[in-house]
Order: structure tokens, then C-alpha cells, then sequence
DNA sequence: GGTTGACTATTTGTATACAAACGGATAAAT
DNA sequence: ATTTATCCGTTTGTATACAAATAGTCAACC
């Protein structure tokens, strides 16, 4: 495994804390590895805006509220958008994977019985596999490559962990919706529905911002 | 002057031809440094996309025709947007921004009586600095980052170089378009205006490349 | 007691040295 | 003559060494 992608990992499974600070010979003996790997990996995560620069070295990056609701936005503009397309280019094969994805994520929503971290972070993934699925069919690869650096952010805010089952069983609903939509080649059908699909996420993630139960995430800031 | 800024203006400004491919040794006699830091600003313009791995070491990315056609999409999606956001979120001094950047269009325009390389660069940039103004009045961060690494590559792909005067003049009179509307805080216009202003220019540049006048420039491919 | 200053230790930033991989050229064989 | 195999040169990938900068500590002075 390469030095970027286990950071990468780190961050997202939460390992590396926001506002962490990425000491550089403790990764590379980690590693097993000398800094210069390591500098490299890096600096391709501060590129993509995963890390950002300190005083000295580099820190994970603290996404505020602001942060997310900006996110949001722009991944809902890019994601209906795909839908969209996908509506448009999806071949074949695009709605056998799509079926296969929708397919999975339907049983590992049925599988659980409650909430658990493990079994939340099966279903984001699963769920990852569905939206992924989407973005290919709109055989777009620059848009492909800007949503997959969008997407990251909710992950490591862990904006899943709010959802409650009745939630998940919603989406699994939607995803049908649109599934029928790209498969009916209905562009706007399918894009207002992944609209609606993702600006519900937004608001369920915001109200809990404010409840701000959580607040405690964002409290300390980084120097 | 650091790495990253030097090799990406020389990517920009045609210094570093696409396929061609970046010696290490070679740009750090160039910048005086060694390789090491070096090889991390090619690191960050990798995970940017503008160069990309060859099979030893990396070259600058040679953009394809659908590539351009799949950008100018991306960035019709994401301007628009940001234009209609705009019209929502603008302050005062973000129109007085506005109001200047296109006044020097305006000047730079007229004081343009052929188009030469010079001019055109000097047109560029300072179109640049509206489109800029408005993503900024957007006051989305994240819509940003991602608007100015999507405008990089037509500017890497000399897209502006097959404007004629006529449209030039054109683009001046639709920017007031989005100006006014953005001042009148009517963010559907300025999206539709904004989004068929985008449209000529990917427009005009398809064309362009179907001419295939300018197809050489495509012709050789990285091993 | 708190604040300021200097010293030290740790960590980053850069240069260089060394190992490995790739490409090109030359030569031999079919 | 074309193709294949081996060798050598060049360039990248990684490790290490060295320089510079920052933070933390201890002490002295106000």
C-alpha cells in the first residue's frame, strides 16, 4: 500500500483527527518508509484540499459548517447534473451495474438491524457504489474526477452517522426513482430526483449542525 | 519563484508542450534547486491533472477533443451556478469589482485593433478577471476551487486563440447582460446569461476543432 | 507571580547519494 | 534484412545527511 493512499485512509476512517498534525518521520517509520514518499503523498492530499499547511508541516483539514454547506451545494449541482447525463449516455452494461449497485444497497439496508458504526459504514459504502455508478454512466471523466474530490468531504465530516433507518429507507426509495428515471432515459426526471436525493442529506446534516450536539467537533481551530 | 508556479505558467504559456515530458534534472538546473522539491511540485500539478504519469516519470497532459467538449460541459455547469449565486449573495464591493473588471475588458477590447498573440493574452486574462469576480460574489469557496482548476485547461488549450474580433465584442456585450443582472439580483437570468455565454465559446472551439485545421495539434499521443 | 529572553531539541525543507528501472543501441542469429 | 537478446547509459524512485526554522523550556528580571 502506498503512502497516499494509506494518509488518505487514515483521514477518512478518522484515524488522523482534524486538526491533526501529519508528522512526517512518524508516518514514515509507520511505513517503513524514508520522508520523501511520504512529503510526496502529502502534498497530492493538500492539492486536493484534504490537508492544509500549518505554521510548520501540515494538518487535516477542519471542515467548519460553512464548509459543508458549501459542499453540499455544489455536490448536489454536480451529482443531479451526472444524473442527468447519465439519463442521456447510459448504456447497457451502465444499468446492469446500477441495478447490481441498487440491488446491494437494498440488502445491506434489510441486513441491519440497527445502527451500528460497522454496519453504517457498509451501507456508505454501498451507497458510494450506487452514486459512483451514476457518475460513470454520464461518461463524463472530468466531472467524474471533480465529484470524487467533492464526495470525500461528507465522508470524513461523517455525515452519515446521522441518519436513522427511516432515512435510509427513504433513499433506497429514491434510488429507485432515479434508477427508473436513467434507465427511461428522462434527463430531468432523474435530475430533479438525485436534486431532491442529496439536498435531503444537506438538511438532515445542517439541523444537526445546529442542534449542535455535536459542536463540540468543530470547537477547537487549528493555529 | 517557486516549482509549482513556474512549471504550471510554463505549462500555460505552451513553454512545456503537451506529451512533452518533464525532466527532473533538467527544471531543477533551470529553477537552481535540486529535485527534490521538484518532484513535489509535479506531485501537485499531477493530482490536478495537468500532468500526467508516463510510463517512466510524467508528461503535460495533452487534452483530447472530447476532453475539451467534456470541460467546456463541466464549466457551463459550475459558472452558471456560480453566476446565478451571485446574483444572490453579491455585496457592494463585489460589484464595484465587477464594474471595474469589465470596464478594462472593455478598454482592452477597444484598444485592440488586430489580434495578435500579445493582445489576445492580454484579453484573456483580463476576461479572466470578470469570470473570477463572479465566482468570488458566489461566495462559495469550494465552487471556486473547483471553477478555477476546470477553467485551466481550455486557457492549456489555447481555446481563446480562435476568437475573432466580432465575438469578442459579443462576449462584452453579454458580460453587461450578467452584470445587470447579477446587480438586480435576478439569478436565473444570470445563469441563462451566463450559461449561453460559455455555450458560444465551447461552441466556437468545437467547431474550430471539426475544421480540423488545427488538428495536428491533437495528432501525436504519449506512449 | 508573570513576562521576557535565550538556549535547546525537534521537525521541516533542501541537497545529495545510492539503487532500481527503463530505453536505446549494438550485435548475433534466423 | 529483420528480429531478438544483452549490455550500458540515463533517469527516476528512495534513503539519508545536512541546514534552517519553529516551539518548548528554563531561568532571570521586572
Amino acid at each position: 500500500m502506498d503512502a497516499y493512499e494509506f494518509i488518505k485512509e487514515a483521514i477518512i476512517l478518522g484515524k488522523l483527527e482534524p486538526g491533526m498534525r501529519l508528522g512526517e518521520e512518524t508516518l514514515a517509520k509507520e511505513l517503513n518508509l524514508s520522508r520523501t514518499p511520504i512529503r510526496e503523498a502529502i502534498k497530492q492530499l493538500e492539492a486536493e484540499g484534504l490537508v492544509i499547511p500549518l505554521k510548520r508541516g501540515v494538518g487535516v483539514r477542519r471542515f467548519t459548517k460553512e464548509d459543508i454547506r458549501e459542499i453540499y451545494d455544489l455536490r448536489t449541482l454536480l451529482e443531479s447534473y451526472a444524473a442527468s447525463q447519465a439519463a442521456i449516455h447510459r448504456t447497457e452494461d451502465d444499468l446492469i451495474a446500477l441495478a447490481k449497485a441498487n440491488e446491494l444497497y437494498e440488502h445491506s439496508i434489510e441486513d441491519t438491524s440497527h445502527l451500528d458504526m460497522k454496519s453504517v459504514r457498509r451501507i456508505v459504502k454501498v451507497n458510494q457504489t450506487f452514486h459512483e455508478a451514476i457518475v460513470a454512466a454520464s461518461k463524463n471523466s472530468h466531472l467524474r474526477f471533480h465529484i470524487s474530490k467533492v464526495v470525500v468531504v461528507p465522508i470524513v465530516f461523517r455525515s452519515f452517522y446521522w441518519y436513522n433507518d427511516f432515512q435510509l429507507k427513504q433513499s433506497l426509495e429514491v434510488h429507485k426513482i432515479i434508477f427508473e428515471a436513467i434507465k427511461n432515459r428522462e434527463p430531468e426526471r432523474a435530475r430533479i430526483a438525485m436534486h431532491e436525493h442529496i439536498f435531503q442529506g444537506r438538511d438532515n446534516v445542517l439541523r444537526h449542525l445546529d442542534d449542535s450536539e455535536i459542536s463540540h467537533l468543530l470547537k477547537e481551530e487549528v493555529k
